[in-house]
DNA sequence: AGCAGGCATGCAACAACAGTGCAAAGTTCA
DNA sequence: TGAACTTTGCACTGTTGTTGCATGCCTGCT
């Protein structure tokens, strides 16, 4: 993807492209998996753990990445799809967490039941992650 | 519920009771919302962070309690009911945690659907977690 | 009663992660 | 050029989760 296009794509969300957001979104479009703050300093490693804390929370406060709280008890981030409004329920997807190579997967075309709740409970977010064994570490 | 009642909660678990696990017990069957260490920690303030921890751990283990991962990041802990051995789907249930007030709630009535995962996904576990604003923080 | 072994508890310490304050550097725009 | 604002880096703090080790307590045996 060129430099142009990682621009198109912060710019859509309304987030002023830096050489270091281009960075982060170019690593977090490479990724299969959801990553934590963890992966992207190991991968970044010259940059500051803060800012990348804090591009991160960039890119979730303009609904560029989503949050999951797994079973390994971190926040991981993916990207959004281009169309994503991060709203419940029709944005909202499963998650996977294997608990033997604990990475996180997303699996956009498992959307959420919608839930009937009991009365005055205001739905806004999921966080449905399914924990298991992942097919690399199958036994 | 008399102190008889709770030791055969804990036998019925095969968890040797104890004064601590009897008081840590008791407070969880008090409790409406899903608790964190925290919260147990400052209800029983004469008791050590660690061995509140291990006997949350102990709870766990034998199928006593079960762990919640919601949007605050931390670990919360609510009782199993008594047939409950913490197998998916049956035994698992949706939980909704308020983004306000940051409590968390057991919805034990709300199963979990059975979702059609990938081929060799195989799950063990769910965390399903709605996010929003509960009854008492209604604006 | 005395003692050995095992389990439970408390204390100390540590690692990881999340988050804040502040100052320096960079960018935008008049 | 210079003011105003944004972004980045550094230092530091707080909380949670977790482990190691020593001590205390209970149990069962002699
Ligand atoms: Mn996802
Ligand atoms: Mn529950
Ligand atoms: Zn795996
Ligand atoms: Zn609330």
């Amino acid at each position: 993807m060129t430099t142009k296009e990682l621009e198109d794509k912060l710019q859509a969300r309304d987030i002023h492209p830096t050489a270091m957001r281009l960075l982060v979104l170019e690593y977090l479009i490479g990724q299969e998996e959801a990553i934590s703050l963890s992966d992207l300093e190991s991968h970044l490693t010259h940059s500051d753990r803060t800012t990348l804390y804090r591009t991160l929370k960039t890119f979730r406060e303009h609904g560029l990445v989503h949050q999951i709280h797994d079973d390994s008890g971190n926040t991981k981030y993916a990207l959004c799809r281009d169309d994503c409004t991060c709203s419940y329920p029709d944005d909202m997807h499963v998650h996977f967490y294997c608990s033997r190579c604990e990475k996180t997967y997303c699996f956009p075309h498992l959307t959420i039941p919608e839930m009937d709740l009991p009365d005055s409970f205001e739905p806004t977010y999921v966080n449905f992650v399914v924990t298991g064994t992942c097919p690399s570490c199958a036994s």
